[in-house]
RNA sequence: GCCCUCGUAGCUCAGUGGAUAGAGCAGCCGCCUUCUAAGCGGCCGGUCGCAGGUUCGAUCCCUGCCGAGGGCGCCA
């Protein structure tokens, strides 16, 4: 996987990392540590935060990695780092401790956390943001369902996952396009016409055709013009009508998406990809390689050069292309767009023409690793402990509008952003439903109305946040740990984009939320008689609301002022 | 048969070479005269599928086995 060029904004994890890294090397300097032996690898410096908080705020592992090399006890080696941090690192940490078997904990002093609480206050919405000096451009085609049909639940997961990593990866200061590729030719859409025009003669749907409301609605849509047209001598009606129709849900599922919450930069049709050469000119580069042959009367790609299991047919025996064909030239037509990356979001059932399609890519020159598949689980939706039927017949629960009208999006998005996207999962209808505390999307949204209401109380007793955070914290434990969580969301947001995964975003925010309501428990915010300290505390948790509000932000959840 | 993914608390899922394995839900017991109880505190609950191996250290990496799902088409 390659890794963004983005770098951290101001991030305590990454200031600890810095000061250590200082402080490794100025130890060397003095000759406290001997330098990493040529033939060693020399590790790089991994901060954390400790599970156990009286390990500190910040611990690292590096004199444990430095023991084998430099060939001493890694107590002695922690020891040299600590001294030389403990000497040069500044105000930023309250203590630095060694602990066995050689672990490096640090403590943040409040001067360094109050400046960092400026900091983001400062940034506000752009708070948890990352810039990047150059930004990775990068593809992400998902959904890509095909127009003819409304959008199902069983695309609903690609929908979401999708449009989570586009944000998550924007968020890290990358340049993202979300595409949608769909086919718009073809027998499928042949199909559709045919249903279309024997329900608009009122004759049965044929055996391979659509069935649903959607199709009777159509029917009855088809305008005039496009009945004469379709109908006209010679016309092939099914063609003329599946394009108009074709058309039309495509603008359907557009309107679905929408309501998800989830825009597309480009939607991509495949017979522009061969109309416009790029099928056959990415076949053509193939052939020059040596990598296409003709057997039995159809044209293959030599995929078993790189691995995969057996070649993979281009052009059928019938001279038609295979689908495979028109991804051959979709690769060649993105690259050309100027993108380093793409990303693609399939459904695990594709699983097996992730090889011929990344094969496909290294034949034509590009590098395999900006290739890159994720696939998605499947999801059984599931109410009383009984998955939910599918079936159009049983007439519940088929379309994604219906899951948005059962649950809501703000409870879907959480749900399918709080889980590994390659698992399959069970989707709890009631718990996504419930508006309650069995739900924790509405808990993480509880604490943020939680604190509007403290703002405007706040307001009406003309008590205002502290114009800075210095001097705020005072040694108060519990606004410390207030402060740290708040303050871990830039680092949330690097390690999202990295492993391309949401779940540890949703983790974050609930444990943020309750961060604060134990802060809420324990520190009256609003005190009249005391406006200093609620100066203080009132900018402390508005800095919470900021944060709570950018995570939410982040993942498309709405964030209620009251609730 | 071959390939991929998964197997962690009753349920749904995180974690991932490090310091006593976490969250939500479910269950049980407490807490509202004071900024929203959609909240807080406590209890109960795990041989991290099994067996080997690598490592100072493995739930995590490697091998084998067992179990679940998926893929192996001139379908998409």
């Amino acid at each position: 996987m390659t890794q963004p060029t983005s770098h951290a904004a101001p991030s305590l994890r990454a200031a600890g990392r810095i000061a250590i890294e200082t402080a490794w090397q100025a130890a060397i300097r003095s000759g406290a540590l001997p330098p990493v032996p040529p033939d060693a690898v020399v590790p790089t410096v991994e901060v954390e935060h400790p599970a156990d908080p009286s390990h500190g705020d910040l611990a690292s592992n590096l004199a444990m990695k430095l023991a084998r090399p430099l060939r001493r006890p890694p107590l002695a080696i922690a020891e040299a780092i600590a001294t030389e941090l403990r000497t040069s690192a500044g105000d930023i940490f309250a203590s630095v401790e060694v602990a066995a078997p050689g672990f490096l904990n640090l403590r943040l002093s409040d001067a360094a956390l109050e400046r960092a609480l400026d900091v983001a206050r400062t940034a506000d919405a752009g708070f948890g943001r990352l810039t990047s000096d150059q930004p990775r451009k990068v593809d992400v085609e998902f959904v890509s369902a095909n127009p003819t049909g409304p959008l199902t639940v069983g695309n609903a997961r690609g929908a979401f996952v999708g449009d989570l990593l586009c944000r998550v990866l924007e968020a890290a200061g990358q340049d993202v396009t979300r595409e949608y590729y769909f086919n718009d030719s073809g027998a499928q859409i042949e199909h559709l016409g045919a249903s279309v025009a024997a329900l608009k003669r009122g004759e049965p749907v044929p055996e391979d055709g659509y069935h649903g409301a959607y199709v009777e609605q159509l029917a009855s849509d088809v305008p005039a013009d496009v009945w004469a047209a379709a109908t006209s001598d010679g016309a092939e009606a099914d063609k003329v009508l599946g394009a108009w129709a074709s058309v039309r849900v495509r603008h359907m599922i557009e309107a679905s998406l929408e309501r998800l919450g989830v825009r597309f930069d480009v939607w991509k049709s495949e017979a522009s990809l061969h109309d416009e050469g790029w099928v056959s000119r990415a076949v053509e580069r193939l052939r020059e390689g040596g990598h296409v042959y003709e057997a039995d009367g159809a044209t293959w790609f030599r995929s078993t050069t790189f691995g995969d299991d057996k070649d993979r047919v281009i052009h059928r025996s019938d001279g038609r292309p295979t689908y495979f064909a028109a991804d051959i030239g979709y690769v060649t037509e993105k690259f050309s767009r100027g993108f380093d990356h793409l990303i693609y979001i399939w459904g695990v059932d594709h699983h097996g023409t992730i090889a011929r399609n990344k094969n496909a890519a290294q034949a034509m020159g590009f590098d395999p690793d900006h290739y890159e598949v994720l696939l998605v689980g499947w999801v059984r939706f599931v109410m009383d402990g009984v998955e939910v039927s599918m079936s159009k017949r049983a007439g519940t629960f088929v379309t994604l509008d219906d899951l948005l009208d059962a649950v809501g999006v703000d409870a879907a998005r959480w749900f399918f952003a709080s889980r590994a996207a390659h698992v399959a999962f069970d989707f709890d209808i009631e718990q996504a439903r419930a508006q309650s505390a069995d739900n924790p999307v509405y808990y993480v949204q509880y604490a943020h109305a939680r604190i509007c209401s403290i703002l405007r109380k706040a307001a009406e007793a003309g008590i205002v946040p502290a114009s800075t955070f210095t001097g705020t914290l005072d040694g108060d434990t519990v606004a410390q740990g207030l402060a740290r969580e708040v303050l871990r969301l830039p680092e949330v947001v690097e390690d999202a984009a990295a492993a391309q995964a949401t779940h540890g975003v949703t983790a974050y925010a609930t444990g943020l939320a309750t961060v604060f309501h134990g802060y809420y428990r324990d520190r009256r915010v609003v005190d009249p008689a005391d406006p200093a300290t609620s100066a203080a505390r009132l900018a402390l948790v508005d800095a919470a609301r900021l944060a709570l509000r950018n995570t939410l932000g982040l993942l498309g959840i709405s964030t209620p002022e009251q609730m």
